[in-house]
DNA sequence: CCAAGAATTGAACTGTTATTCAGTTTATGC
DNA sequence: GCATAAACTGAATAACAGTTCAATTCTTGG
C-alpha cells in the first residue's frame, strides 16, 4: 500500500529543502571556512549526512540550485530596475547601479557570485561564466540600442559591452577582496564616467 | 665520508627540476585534463612520485614556484616593450598589447593567469589576485602620470586603473573561454579606443 | 672493482570527502 | 492500536590526493 503526503509533511519536506539551500548559502558566502562539505551542510541545516541525499540527488545538483537561485534573484532585481526607466542609457546605469547596490548590501551574494571557490568543482564555475556572459548581454542590448539611436558612435558593441562588465567585475572584485575602494559613491561615480566616456558618450 | 656530486649530476638535477615544472605547466594549462595531481605531474615529468619531494617540499611549494616564472616572465616581457616608449599613452598601451599578444601566443600562460582553477588551493588563487593587482598598480602609476601632466581630467585613478585591467581581463577571458572576440586586431582596437575615452583622453 | 653514500622508487600510509545503506524513528490509514 | 510505508540517521564505504619511507638502483672516490 502506498500512503500519500499530508499537507504538514509536505510543508515540512519544503522548509526542509529550504533549510539546507540557506545553509549552503551561508557556508558558502562564510568569509573563514574552506568546508563546504556535505557533512558541514547538513550540520548547518540540522540534519544528517545522508538526509541530505533524500533532497539532492548529490552535491553538484545542490550548488546548480544555489547558482540558479541566486541568479534568477539577481536578474529580478536588475530588470524590476531597469523598468523604471526609458532612456537607455539610465537603464544600462540603473542596471549596474542595482547590481552593485545588491552586492554591497548583500556581501555574501557577491561572494558567491565574483570570488571563485578553489575548491568547487569545474561545472560549478562554469555556470558562473554563463552568468556573466548573460550580463554581458544585456549590457551588448543596451549599447546596440544607443549606437541605433545614434548616441554613440559606430563600435563593436560586444567588445564594448564586455569592457563595460568587467570594469565593474574588476573594481567590485577588488571591494570584496581588500575592501577599497571605501568611498562607493565617488568610486561608482568615476566608474560610471568612465563608462560613459569609453562608450563615446557625446557631451550634452 | 661525504660525496660530492660531479657536473654532470648537478645538471641532471637542475634538469629534473626543470622537467617538472615544465610538466606542472602543461598540465595546469591542458584544457580537459582536471588532475594536477602530483602523481600525474611525475609521470609526465617521467619520475616516480617520491621523487617529487626530493625536488619540493611539498604541492604549494611547487605552484608558488610556477606562479612566481611566469609572473617574473610577465614582467619581464612588460618591462622590455615598455622601455622602448617615451609618452605615458604609448607606455600604457604598449604594456597591454604585449600582456594581449603574449596571452594570444602562449594560450596556457593566458589559462593559468586568467582561468580559475577550481581544484586549486586557496593560497594559489590568491596569488593570482596578487598578481592582478600588480597590473593595477602599473596602470595606476600610468595613469597618475597622466593626470600630473594635464593630459587627462583629474579622477580617482585607482578606480580608473581598476577598470582599466578589468576591461582588458574580461574581454581576454572571454577569448580564452569561447574564442571571441576572432578578429583581434579590431578588437583590440575597440578596447584600447574605449579606454582612452574612458580615462578622457583629450583628442588632437 | 667495491663499499658507502646519494638518489630514486612506488607501494603504503594518512587524511579527507562524497555517497551508501542497514537499522531506527516517524507518519499513514484503517 | 497496529501494520506498513516513508523518512531519517550516522557509521561504514569507496575513491582519491598528498606525503612518507623501506627497499632498490645508481654514483662516488679510492
Amino acid at each position: 500500500m502506498v500512503y500519500n503526503k499530508t499537507e504538514k509533511v509536505i510543508a515540512k519536506q519544503q522548509n526542509l529543502r529550504d533549510k539546507i539551500l540557506k545553509a549552503a548559502r551561508e557556508i558558502l558566502a562564510e568569509e573563514e571556512s574552506e568546508k563546504t562539505s556535505i557533512k558541514a551542510i547538513a550540520k548547518r541545516a540540522g540534519i544528517a549526512t545522508g538526509t541530505f541525499y533524500l533532497y539532492f540527488t548529490n552535491k553538484e545538483a545542490l550548488m546548480e540550485t544555489v547558482v540558479k537561485e541566486l541568479y534568477s534573484e539577481l536578474l529580478y532585481i536588475i530588470k524590476k530596475e531597469r523598468a523604471k526607466y526609458n532612456n537607455v542609457f539610465d537603464k544600462l546605469q540603473a542596471s549596474m547601479e542595482i547590481c552593485v547596490q545588491t552586492f554591497m548590501k548583500e556581501k555574501h551574494l557577491a561572494k558567491i557570485f565574483l570570488e571563485h571557490f578553489p575548491e568547487i568543482n569545474t561545472a560549478f564555475h562554469a555556470k558562473f561564466t554563463d552568468i556573466e556572459n548573460d550580463l554581458i548581454q544585456f549590457a551588448k542590448q543596451d549599447i546596440d540600442d544607443l549606437v541605433a539611436q545614434h548616441l554613440i558612435p559606430q563600435q563593436d558593441t560586444q567588445v564594448s559591452a564586455t569592457a563595460f562588465v568587467g570594469s565593474f567585475r574588476q573594481v567590485i572584485f577588488s571591494w570584496i577582496s581588500h575592501g577599497e575602494p571605501k568611498d562607493w559613491d565617488q568610486a561608482f561615480n568615476t566608474l560610471l564616467e568612465y563608462n560613459m566616456r569609453g562608450l563615446g558618450r557625446q557631451k550634452n
